[in-house]
DNA sequence: TCAGTTGTTTATAT
DNA sequence: AATATAAACAACTG
């Protein structure tokens, strides 16, 4: 489920114990999570380092070390998580990093995306490139800077990492309902107000979402509405629009006008 | 058996 | 050139 609020929980997670433990051994379960190097380079360029304070950009998790730097990127299913030794695995424990205390493992059982090992800051940012400002951090001029003068249609852009990193389906279709978009307008359609109206709409959205380290699903969210057999707009009662292209969005025709 | 899943990339079409 | 669409990646659920 991994979007910028998980990802985020992940990263405080980790920060409690990861920041200060050595690297003493890597155990692979599942070399398919390993995607630019082998089990064997993994191990040796970890081993014997120290972590440092994780970070994270959009839905990246970055994992120094006083060497290398471990890049995660969840997917749809992965989790990384600090562990006791002696807690059980389970089947998607794809890999183990042996700590001198405790372990930092990763959880993942789809395999969509996984972990790249970057040697150096220019392989980092090699590896996570062409990634725009991370959301939460994003302020109001950007925001619009970054939106204007382009015809596309306000879901699909918000969902390209490359414009803002961070956002995903259920966070982009819960902003734009709360903002009452439809999220299928063309952004040259906007105006202004319903612009300004989606920046602190995001704002308030993410900061409730980091707070809970998921998109949480509230008595008045959409996250909440569109799990449920008949899917009615929390704010007015109309049934839901459900459209599949791609990923999934709900909306409500009545908040959400067309144009 | 088949459709569906909260992410991303790539190829193809418009 | 810019934008849209579909498929593929992998594995599991109902």
């Amino acid at each position: 489920m991994p979007e910028l609020p998980d990802v985020e929980g992940f990263r405080r997670e980790l920060a409690r114990r990861l920041p200060g433990k050595r690297a003493h051994g890597v155990d692979i379960r599942d070399a398919g999570v390993l995607r630019n190097c082998s089990a064997r380079q993994l191990e040796r360029a970890v081993r014997g380092h120290r972590f440092s304070t994780p970070q994270r950009h959009g839905k990246w998790l970055l994992l120094p070390t006083d060497g290398p730097t471990l890049l995660v990127h969840s997917g749809m299913t992965g989790r990384p998580y600090y562990t006791r030794v002696d807690a059980a695995t389970a089947r998607d424990d794809r890999l183990i990093i042996r700590l001198d205390r405790g372990e930092l493992r990763y959880a993942d059982q789809r395999k969509l995306r996984g972990i790249w090992l970057a040697r150096d800051a220019a392989a980092v940012k090699q590896t996570i490139c062409p990634l725009g400002p991370d959301a939460l951090t994003l302020d109001r001029d950007t925001f619009f800077e970054l939106l204007r003068d382009t015809r596309r249609r306000l879901k699909p852009t918000l969902l390209d990492q490359r414009v803002i990193a961070g956002l995903g389906n259920l966070l982009i279709d819960e902003i734009c309902w709360q903002a009452r978009v439809n999220p299928h307008r063309s952004l040259t359609d906007l105006e202004g107000g319903e612009l300004r109206r989606l920046y602190t709409t995001m704002r308030r959205v993410l900061r409730t979402s980091v707070r809970h380290g998921r998109v949480p699903a509230l008595r008045n969210w959409l996250t909440r509405a569109r799990d449920q057999p008949q899917p009615c707009c929390p704010r007015c009662g109309t049934r839901l629009r459900r459209v599949t292209a791609g990923r999934t969005t709900f909306y409500c025709p009545r908040c959400q006008p067309a144009r």
